[in-house]
RNA sequence: GGGAGCUUAGCUCAGCUGGUUCAGAGCAUCUGCCUUACAAGCAGAGGGUCGGCGGUUCGAACCCGUCAGCUCCCA
């Protein structure tokens, strides 16, 4: 067979991943062998595959095929959230470019328009997954809208409900007034914003003119002032507490009230109370019994309570009123100011703290076996520094806000009367059974019109995926859950992963998870967070048809330290298609031996062959620990450089027959071997690259995708030291060649002076081609007109046709004198301490004694040589 | 304001129970090589007061205190 000169990454790919699921390699079923599950973090149907999605799936495709390749039962389920607010939104601008306004469909209608976009939008995300070799069972796909998962959402509200958990309440919530709805305390990102402190006069109501003053940021509001407040222990406004004031513009007489909670020190000590607009102000109008004047729209415009510019926008409205109250001389001043300001995270919109009647759930009655599980580790956090956090919120938990005042999403299943009397249940039927019972009489009842905060579906998803909610007990929830690992980010540590471990514990009596990874934040090379905003997020699949899927995972994971944020750059990209550009060319050097077998070649390899195994051993354990302890980007450098290094650039060199020498069977079917095991440990973090070389090493009916891992072994530890030190013997010997200036081609004469004669013996052949020496001798003392070097406590000897630089390796000999004198001195002067002797552990001794003696034989050696030069 | 974390080579980061060669890796840099798998390569090399100061200890990059700078979360 032909073999290209580099990898088509592009057409290896898809041939792969379809002879993959043609071979159902990805699906998963219940048996006998024990299950590694992982459910993915649906991502929005809105979303497009970006960095953050790339790290995050890659990272669960390695722990999969992983745990594939260790033999476990390995299901990884994909699915989509149907993201209420951002599909929403999404749809809403689509059917504004074709001219219609959702006001004018009913919610049928807009509906029907909203799974149209989903069917044509929703899969995309989950196509672009298969670009990058997630191994995921596609059988299994789940969306948090399918029926079953609907009707669950439905029964756990109303199971909450009947215990009550859920409530609904009239609060100052944050509300979103670009999508008209209400967001969760977590959906709200706080950003610092520059805004004008205006300081305004209200005129008192006193018979002589006099005025108090307030500073706010938001003028707009004060036609819902309904009160002024002072501090009870200000000195400054004590005789003016019980008297009132008239609100500029518009004149309502409003009283002033003391109350401890007003900070003296900021802006005028002066507060201006709306009740409708404000949290902390509606709980001063609560304790104080103050009327509440709502000035606001849904939308965000005056409404009719606040008498002027009816209609207009809040924004619009805070230039406007500011501008009038400044001409009728109310304003004192204004100074630059900034605070957070809070944004809704789907539309960036200004939020609006409103009085609402919501849903909620009470928290507190149901978090508390997942507070204990995390901080008992039954589920662990890598890195455990988010046990912290996870702690922090869950102890000071709030109540949950779940309405949104959406049509998209699972909806509420509550039904009215007329009068506003409710009731809970699972459908409409029982909903008019329940009624009847309940008020003695029947009523045309209407179901609420608002939908369910997403999460209150997605925190089901370990469970309903296997559909442990709809169908309790089932064969498949008993097998898979609860899950293996959960990979995610961070970010929603409150939104989503506190919230399942509560559900799981509700619905299942036991965690849904036993880990949970939480990976870093991908960042542009400065440290910025991607975002579509500042266009510094990537298009991956355009890196994807560059680089490979291979060199894309590589790119992303070599450069992801364990739940550290990344720092990612396109050149990581190279550094993976380097690599997959190394490893193609080992395989066309072993694939060139193929035809040039032959039993009477001299085996001259044992050596490297016995210290490669062993190596591979040696690597595998290192491997077992970093998965273990999640630290996946440490175990690709330990993979990197064990292909790269002790593969390709020692143990094949080793091994390499001369320009068209034949090669001892044993040596290239060890070589095959090494090769085969190398690629199935890469296997997990470059799926394609790896199967591909797989098949053209040999000719074979099995796929590496589904090959099961050797028994790890012990490493021998004298294999490994005696490899070792022909490695730090070659690289001086060309040290020394370098210089001295003796060309590659040159060949030397070597001798070595050795205490370990029997060491060097099986690598004799071997060291003399990794030097080029022409011969190889052993002598018992210094060799005339040569270049000396010293390699732990061994002496060699380099003869060469050029005329030997003494003075260089002079040099360098005594500035290796003088550091290994330091050296000896530091460990004598501990040894002498008395105190060191009598507190340190034994073997701490022990290793300063043998310190202590390889310097002092480091430094004779050297010094020897010295003398005889 | 409350909490968490970070600061080690030019850059990005390891360094796990304080104790050999513990001062490391990758990338970048420099030198020499188009050597019969790979110049997307090979063979070598240089580079750091472990943020500052103080303490504990026989011994500190590692533990404690403090100061400085940065980041994140919550209010």
């Amino acid at each position: 067979m032909e073999t290209r000169k580099y990898f088509e990454h592009a057409a290896a790919e898809s041939r792969w991943y379809n002879h993959w699921l043609e071979k159902g390699y990805f699906e998963s079923k219940p048996d006998e062998r024990e299950p590694y599950t992982i459910v993915m973090p649906p991502p929005n149907v809105t979303g497009v595959l970006h960095m953050g999605h790339c790290l995050n799936n890659t990272i669960q495709d390695v722990l999969i095929r992983r745990a594939r390749g260790q033999g476990f039962n390995a299901c990884w389920v994909p699915g989509t959230d149907h993201a209420s607010i951002a599909t929403e939104a999404k749809v809403v601008q689509l059917l504004r470019e074709r001219g219609i306004q959702k006001s004018t469909l009913s919610r049928e209608e807009f509906l029907q328009y909203a799974w149209e976009w989903k069917e044509k939008y929703g899969g995309i995300i989950l196509q672009q997954l298969k670009k990058l070799g997630c191994s995921l069972d596609w059988s299994r796909t789940h969306f948090t809208m399918d029926p079953d998962y609907y009707r669950s959402v439905i029964g756990v509200f109303n199971d909450l409900y009947e215990k009550g958990c859920i409530y609904r309440g009239k609060r100052i919530i944050h509300w979103d007034p670009k999508a008209k709805t209400a967001l969760s305390d977590e959906e709200v990102i706080r950003k610092q914003t520059n805004q004008k402190l205006y300081h305004i006069r209200y005129r008192l109501d006193v018979p002589e003119e006099a005025y108090i003053t307030v500073a706010t940021v938001r003028p707009e509001t004060i036609m819902g002032d309904t009160a002024i407040c002072v501090n009870s222990n200000d000195a400054r406004y004590q005789h003016l507490q019980g008297s009132y004031a008239f609100v500029p513009l518009i004149g309502r007489r409003i009283p002033i009230i003391a109350d401890e909670y007003v900070a003296m020190d900021f802006g005028t000590g002066c507060l201006k109370v709306t009740p409708a607009h404000d949290p902390n102000d509606y709980q001063l109008g609560q304790k104080h019994k103050l009327e509440i004047v709502d000035v606001f729209n849904d939308d965000g415009t005056l409404s009719n309570e606040a008498q002027i510019h009816i209609g207009m926008d809040r924004f619009e409205a805070r230039k406007t009123i500011a501008a009038e109250l400044e001409e009728k001389g109310h304003i004192v001043k204004t100074e630059e100011y900034t605070s957070e300001v809070g944004y809704s995270e789907r539309t960036d919109a200004a939020v609006e703290p409103r009085l609402s009647l919501q849903w909620w759930v009470d928290m507190k009655k149901i978090s508390d076996p997942a507070l204990r599980a995390v901080m008992k580790e039954e589920i662990q956090f890598y890195p455990g520094k988010f046990k912290n956090l996870y702690r922090h919120w869950m102890e000071n938990i709030k109540d949950w806000c779940i309405s949104r005042q959406l049509w998209w999403g699972n909806r509420i299943p509550a039904w009215y009367d007329a009068e506003g009397n409710f009731v809970v249940a699972l459908d409409e039927t029982e909903a008019n059974t329940k009624y009847e019972k309940q008020f003695g009489k029947s009523a045309v009842l209407k179901q609420d019109e608002d939908c369910l905060d997403t999460w209150f579906s997605s925190w089901l998803w370990p469970i309903e995926v296997f559909k442990g909610y709809s169908h309790p007990g089932n064969p498949e929830i008993q097998y898979y859950y609860p899950t293996q690992t959960l990979v995610t980010a961070p970010e929603i540590i409150f939104f989503w992963v506190a919230r399942m471990i509560m559900a799981g514990f509700e619905y299942q009596k036991i965690k849904p998870f036993q880990q949970v990874y939480f990976t870093g934040i991908v960042r542009d090379k400065q440290g910025r967070k991607m975002s579509k905003s500042l266009g510094n997020s990537p298009d991956l699949l355009a890196l994807i048809d560059q680089y490979g899927a291979d060199a894309v995972r590589f790119g992303i994971l070599i450069s992801s330290p364990a739940g550290n944020d990344l720092l990612w750059d396109e050149s990581s990209n190279e550094q993976g298609a380097h690599f997959n550009n190394k490893l193609w060319n080992a395989m066309r050097l072993v694939n060139m031996w193929a035809p040039r077998i032959y039993a009477d070649a001299e085996d001259k390899a044992q050596f490297a062959r016995a210290w490669f195994r062993n190596r591979l051993m040696e690597a595998r354990s290192e491997l077992d620990t970093q998965f273990k302890e999640f630290r996946l980007s440490e175990a690709l450098k330990t993979l990197y450089s064990l292909i790269w290094d002790d593969f390709c650039s020692w143990y094949l060199e080793w091994v390499k027959p001369g320009f068209e020498q034949p090669i001892h069977p044993d040596v290239y079917k060890d070589t095959i071997d090494f090769f085969d095991q190398l690629l199935q440990l890469l296997h997990p973090f470059m799926p394609f690259i790896t199967e591909e070389i797989y098949h053209q090493l040999r000719e074979r009916e099995s796929d590496l995708t589904n090959t099961r891992y050797p028994k790890t072994e012990k490493p021998d530890k004298t294999l490994l030291e005696a490899g070792a030190c022909m490695k730090s013997a070659i690289t001086a010997i060309r040290d020394a060649r370098t210089r001295n200036q003796i060309k590659p081609k040159d060949p030397i004469q070597l001798f070595i002076q050795s205490v370990q004669v029997e060491m060097y013996h099986p690598a004799l052949t071997l060291l003399q081609k990794q030097v080029n020496a022409e011969s190889v001798e052993f002598v018992s003392e210094a060799v005339a007109k040569s270049i000396h070097l010293v390699v732990d406590q061994d002496r060699f000897y380099l003869v060469s046709q050029n005329s030997t630089h003494t003075e260089t390796q002079k040099t360098q000999l005594r500035k290796d004198l003088e550091y290994y004198k330091g050296f000896l001195a530091t460990v004598e002067k501990k040894l002498g301490n008395d105190r060191f002797v009598q507190n340190a552990k034994l073997e701490v001794i022990e290793a300063e004694r043998k310190k202590k003696a390889d310097a002092e034989s480091k430094i004779r050696v050297i010094e020897e040589s010295l003398r005889n030069m």
